[in-house]
RNA sequence: GCCCCCAUAGUUCAAGGGAUAGAACAAGAGUUUCCUAAACUCUAGAUGCAGGUUCGAGUCCUGCUGGGGGCACCA
């Protein structure tokens, strides 16, 4: 229809004003709801055309497209908006339509090129919080969104597993953790880890006060302390392949691993390949080298390798430290590399915060130096920090979020609330602990998944666990008592595949046909943008509607069958939109709450 | 010092250059002989400042202010 009246409208330019304009050049929006009317055309831009005012060009404009199309029932024009009004007809028969679509909304799977998305990427040092949470699911959701715009996926994550951060854990535990296990103390692996992480922090600066009570200056007290020289010998070792050194190494990594592995499989997150750093990190170097005979880098007195960017905007880079070894971003460049190599890829997508753009800047650059074209390929998804009310997280001193914690405490949440609204009576334990882990799930997604990614985003944990306004659980709910409507009506498996065009719809349910029209332009919007929030936005305009539908309208007494049957029909429709919506920020729904 | 991002009701978030800037929470007032009241209805409340571009600016440009981040032989 968006078509047909962009057509016409540029017939009516030819026909009115001699004037051509493209079709495909027009834009129509959907009327706001304040006005009366279906699609809005904006006249303002064309009356140097028309030579008319905006009212009585629209006018004229509006009587062409009536004559020439049938489903234009009518239009008002305020100022230079002209409003074009379609018939409930019209929109029924686009209701037939999409009810006979399977997958609604969702394009043809692998029909596009493949991406590749890296997201998580996890230090082996301590467990998760809200920051890493907020990537593993902008991550994940992006990459079904992707997917469901018709790209094949390959999600990625690159485990930080090897470096100075990890062997302070290590050291921390030789030290201080008298052979304490996950089993012994019955604790989560890398909770575990983390523990002697914050211990060797904490240690460390007790050593730096001391010494600098001792006259040393902030600077010497940093390098001089101890614990700082074992703990960079300890890295050595480990380059060196100390046996020792390894097996604790591969001891204590082995428990973070399990217990990522509990907690991606709560967040509902998952990956096709897994890369390590201590696999990549040499990687990169030779390619360095080889840009360094080009002529493409050049070597400083001291034997480093350097990129200078000055000429595009950004200082110089290292590549090759003075000792011949690699840093992060010698590292970047041979896995882009490696991934090129090893799939054709239409994008590769870095899920990673902002604080590292420029990083990813100078990356982008030094590939597309090296003369690799696919490096325009290649994009940073960036998203912002997340903030606490009481300020800065940060492991090192024990002020974070852990998610763990955080999906705990809102699980007992969710569990308290429905106990004291009497709900999931009849419920098996099981039944019932399934349905807190979803509600209490679907808060936490939908609260950070809302936010668009470029934002700074504030999480409050009093109130993200409050299940009221736009929340996932609202929008549980009213799918939840859609499904419930359904299985009352008795009528669920046995509905009609269309309804008669000529039944008498009411406003609020043509609103909602005509919201769920806009679905499939709206996954490829978020598509294009990588953005979720808008998913999520829209679900919550689409399940306010229904709600206000569900109030208004009567529908397992309503006696006219076909009314009867349409309501269910575009009920099931909802519940079904929700659903798909919802998946695609990696949110499952309950049948009951 | 240089560079990047952000700035919208008391608070947390929306708004593909378009109309009277939407919600939610918090505040106040209502709605259950009726399909799940975790709902619905109503009231009050906002574009940091100064210019510019445009028929039209929260949105684009310039400057300023405020907040965050980055400029390592760390990752």
């Amino acid at each position: 229809m968006e078509n047909t009246l962009k057509a016409t409208i540029a017939k009516a330019f030819q026909a009115l004003y001699n004037t051509e304009i493209k079709a495909e050049d027009l834009s129509l929006q959907s009327t706001r709801k304040e006005f009366k009317g279906d699609f809005t055309f904006v006249v303002f831009p064309y009356l140097r055309f028309s030579k008319k005012k905006p009212e009585q060009t629209a006018n004229e404009i509006g009587e062409f497209l009536k004559t020439k199309i049938t489903e234009i029932i009518g239009f008002n024009t305020i100022k230079g908006f002209l409003n074009i009004e379609l018939s409930s007809s019209y929109w029924l028969n686009e209701f037939n339509k999409i009810i006979n679509t399977q997958n609604y909304g969702l394009a043809t799977p692998s029909s596009k090129p493949t991406i590749m998305i890296e997201y998580s990427s996890p230090n082996t040092n301590k467990p998760l919080h809200l920051g890493h949470v907020r990537n593993n699911l902008v991550g994940y959701s992006v990459a079904e969104i992707l997917k469901a715009s018709g790209h094949k996926l390959l999600k990625v994550n690159l485990i930080n597993d090897r470096g100075i951060h990890i062997c302070k854990s290590m050291l921390a535990w030789e030290k201080w953790g008298n052979g304490e296990t996950p089993e012994s103390t019955n604790t989560k692996g890398d909770h575990l880890v983390g523990k002697y992480y914050v211990r060797f922090d904490k240690e460390l600066k007790k050593e730096i006060a001391t010494l600098i009570a001792q006259g040393k200056s902030q600077e010497e007290a940093e390098k001089e302390a101890p614990l700082m020289q074992q703990v960079q010998a300890m890295l050595r070792q480990w380059e060196t392949g100390d046996a020792a050194t390894l097996a604790l190494w591969n001891k204590m990594n082995a428990w973070v691993y399990k217990g990522f592995d509990e907690t991606y499989k709560r967040l509902g997150v998952d990956f096709d390949k897994i890369y390590h750093e201590s696999e990549t990190y040499l990687l990169g170097k030779t390619i360095v080298i080889k840009g360094l005979e080009k002529g493409i880098f050049y070597k400083a007195e001291d034997n480093s390798v350097w990129c200078d960017l000055t000429n595009d905007g950004f200082d110089k880079k290292i590549l090759l430290r003075s000792d011949g070894t690699s840093v992060y971003m010698t590292q970047d460049i041979g896995t882009a590399v490696q991934r090129f190599e090893e799939f054709d890829l239409d994008r590769l997508i870095y899920v990673v915060g902002n604080e590292q753009i420029y990083h990813f800047k100078v990356l982008f650059k030094i590939l597309e130096k090296l003369g690799y074209t696919w490096a325009k390929k290649m994009y940073h998804l960036s998203y912002g920090m997340v903030e606490l009310p009481f300020g800065k997280m940060k492991s090192r001193e024990g002020t974070v979020v852990d998610a763990d914690d955080l999906l705990t405490e809102m699980e007992a949440q969710a569990k308290a609330i429905s106990k004291a609204l009497g709900k999931l009576e009849n419920y098996t334990e099981e039944q019932a602990n399934d349905t807190f882990y979803k509600i209490a799930i679907s808060a936490l997604k939908y609260f950070i998944l809302k936010v668009a990614p470029v934002k700074t985003m504030l999480f409050n944990p009093a109130e993200s666990i409050d299940f009221n306004g736009n929340t996932g659980p609202f929008i549980l709910y009213t799918f939840v008592r859609i499904k419930s409507l359904l299985k009352k009506s008795e009528l669920e498996n046995s509905l009609p595949k269309s309804v008669e065009t000529g039944i008498a719809a009411q406003e609020t349910e043509l609103k909602l046909i005509q919201l769920i029209s806009t679905y499939p332009a709206i996954v490829q919007q978020a598509a294009d943008d990588f953005n979720h929030a808008a998913i999520a936005n829209y679900i919550y305009e689409l399940v306010k509607e229904y709600n206000h539908f569900y109030h208004q309208i009567t529908i397992l007494k309503e006696t006219n069958q076909q009314l009867k049957q349409f309501r269910l029909l575009l009920s099931q429709k909802v519940s079904q939109t929700i659903e798909s919506g919802m998946k695609l920020l990696g949110i499952n729904l309950p049948e009951r709450m």
